[in-house]
DNA sequence: TACATATTTGAGATTAATCTCATTTTTGAC
DNA sequence: GTCAAAAATGAGATTAATCTCAAATATGTA
């Protein structure tokens, strides 16, 4: 079970009509090749033929490559959010849901390592896919400070101080091993004013209870 | 007193014979010219024309754009690291040194805004500017962790996770306000273990008697 | 100041990508 | 199955950079 999900944008768009099917041919080779060469290093020749298409039929579609790394990110980012949501939906405790969302992305980076890579790599190139990331974590992070576990004012820097620990890990373990996954959360929940010794039993509770070790 | 050091590379190079008095100036132009529109974004030719000097001359000191990127950073790298270290010679006290170093840093983001882009710009695309960078710290951050201190392991997910907060300060606010550059001080501080109220009173106590305010 | 050596020059050859559009092929509603 | 509309094709025009090298110029030592 949970294999890796193939083809993200092509399974949206079975059964709708050709356009919207090419659309997401684009997009699923899109990821590949980001994910493999880098966005800079990529060209447009280099996404249509993985996709076995005409170099043309990109100009159908899309102006320039930063349009369609805009819509690969956005993409992805709704994929895995909308998850996450699904997952916490009953979670109350703000530390367990700012340390279960930071495991359960970096978890998707072990089990779909092009999404997170292209994601991050769109958070350095395209502003918007930075603070929409953002957004996603701005409710628990306020709902810490309400419930008193977290000591620090919840503003842009802070937000993203905490994305730039999830890029680090990233950059620094791209095999993402559970120890490294473990590390990120606490650090994120040190960053947020919790004490070490707090932050080592949440981020234990929360694997333990939600994530099978 | 302390007015921004222009043309770095010129200055050290003056009374040198020609060919690194070139040298200098291309790395003069580059670092100027990196900051202003991005390392992906520069062309070989604006390097040479920022710095008047023919197309040609370029091929003469450097086979491409890395290499020449290369060079201006461990060259920025060194002049800062060498200021810093001099600026906290008598002091042994090591969270309060970590704080000096990380807002001495951001201060010469604000006074020197070149250097730190375009040294932040090198630790994404060249991965031995990154480590040279992480080595600079490691010395102080062990130094916490015997005095008891710090709580972490030091590892290199740690201090990869110390630049990247480092990276966000200048990501978020360009400008380099001291509010920001204390809330990423006392960021540091919390990343490693601190208390924070600890990390707070820490970074007061180092403005106050390091940084003029 | 003389002059061998070192350095710079920049026109243009080379390479490499983007983007266009007349034509061909496919689609899907009827 | 038909057929008008939609989509895909890909050769090649266009744009844009890198890189070379023979000639011109500058350097600095004796």
């Amino acid at each position: 079970m949970n294999s890796p999900t193939r083809q993200l944008f092509r399974q949206q768009n079975i059964g709708k009509k050709k356009r919207e099917r090419t659309r997401g041919a684009l997009l699923d080779s899109a990821l590949s090749v980001f994910a493999a060469k880098g966005y800079e290093a990529t060209r447009i020749n280099d996404i249509t033929a993985h996709a076995e298409m005409a170099n043309g039929t990109f100009y159908n579609y899309y102006q320039d490559k930063d349009q369609l790394l805009h819509d690969v990110a956005l993409g992805l980012l709704v994929e895995i959010a909308g998850r996450t949501d699904q997952e916490m939906a009953g979670l109350s405790h703000a530390p367990s849901r700012v340390a279960l969302a930071a495991a359960k992305l970096l978890r998707t980076a072990r089990e779909e390592p092009e999404w997170v890579n292209v994601l991050l790599q769109a958070t350095d190139i395209a502003p918007e896919i930075q603070s929409a990331t953002v957004q996603y974590m701005k409710k628990d992070l306020e709902m810490g400070v309400e419930q008193g576990a977290f000591k620090v004012a919840i503003n842009v820097l802070l937000m993203n101080q905490v994305i730039s620990l999830i890029k680090a890990a990233a950059l620094v373990d791209p095999d993402m091993n559970d120890s490294t996954i473990r590390n990120t959360c606490e650090a994120i929940l040190r960053l947020v004013g919790m004490r070490h010794e707090e932050a080592m039993k949440e981020v234990e509770l929360v694997f333990h209870q939600y994530l099978g070790s």
